[in-house]
DNA sequence: CTCCTATGATTGATCGGCCC
DNA sequence: GGGGCCGATCAATCATAGGA
């Protein structure tokens, strides 16, 4: 367990305390899921965080119940009513699957449950 | 606006705050590896273990950590020289135990 | 009891890999 | 050459716990 070709770029500080390693200059991109308001040009992305409406995780829950996976004909047809990207929905379904399996891993194995009968 | 919290009634409602030993367990680990925080799932397994929490809250324990730690490094200035002291002595000892195994042999 | 900060969890979206 | 999926992670946010 030795990592070796870490700290391509140590940085300076004389002082003796912490470097900036790699990891602390990740910097995640904007999300391309521009949407509502294309802009006008020079592509400015939204850049935000879309809160999806009460609605719109009912439909998404009530479909996935149904199939786990989506079909190219079913994503179109989703985001159109939903008013979604089919990158979000597809987003939204490959989240939703990953989530199904952490809740089928957890809830399979609390075994020591301290206090169970109270 | 009124889209409101929609949310309302998660899990996070009912947090617990973890005990004072797994947190500095987790610290201990994060900052003797404050290079590259990122423990394999089987490094996870055997915090969680350690710590009496899932892999999930030892996943979740590590992000928020990470992107905590690099929005404010100078704010956890303190807690990392203080880990990075405590595990400097355990790193001494095994410097010197190793160093007794290697004086009867040399390559 | 009222702020205000620390902290665990959730989640839309990204990153790198892999497969077809 | 591209698209989808997976696994891990990011980053912003939520809601609460805990301290002054």
């Amino acid at each position: 367990e030795q990592e070796a070709p870490c700290v391509p770029e140590p940085c300076p500080s004389a002082g003796g305390s912490a470097q900036t390693f790699e990891w602390m200059r990740v910097k995640r991109n904007p999300p391309k899921t521009g949407k509502s308001s294309e802009l006008g040009l020079a592509g400015q992305p939204n850049a935000i965080r879309t809160n999806f409406s009460t609605k719109q995780l009912t439909e998404l829950e009530k479909e996935f119940h149904f199939n786990k996976y989506l079909t190219r004909a079913r994503r179109v047809e989703i985001a159109a009513t939903l008013e979604l990207n089919e990158t979000q929905v597809k987003i939204w379904f490959q989240n939703r699957r990953m989530k199904q399996k952490k809740r089928e891993k957890e809830g399979l194995a609390p075994a020591a449950a301290p206090g169970a009968a109270k | 606006v009124m889209i409101l919290r929609s949310r309302f009634l998660d899990a996070r409602r009912k947090r617990r705050n973890f005990s004072k030993q797994a947190t500095e367990i987790l610290n201990e680990y994060f900052y003797s590896h404050l290079s590259n925080p990122y423990p394999s799932e089987e490094a996870k397994e055997e915090l969680a273990k350690k710590c009496s929490i899932t892999v999930s809250q030892v996943s979740n324990w590590f992000g928020n950590k990470r992107i905590r730690y690099k929005k404010n490094i100078g704010k956890f200035q303190e807690e990392a020289n203080l880990y990075a002291a405590k595990t400097a002595v355990t790193a001494a000892h095994a410097v010197a135990a190793a160093v007794q195994n290697n004086q009867t042999n040399s390559p």
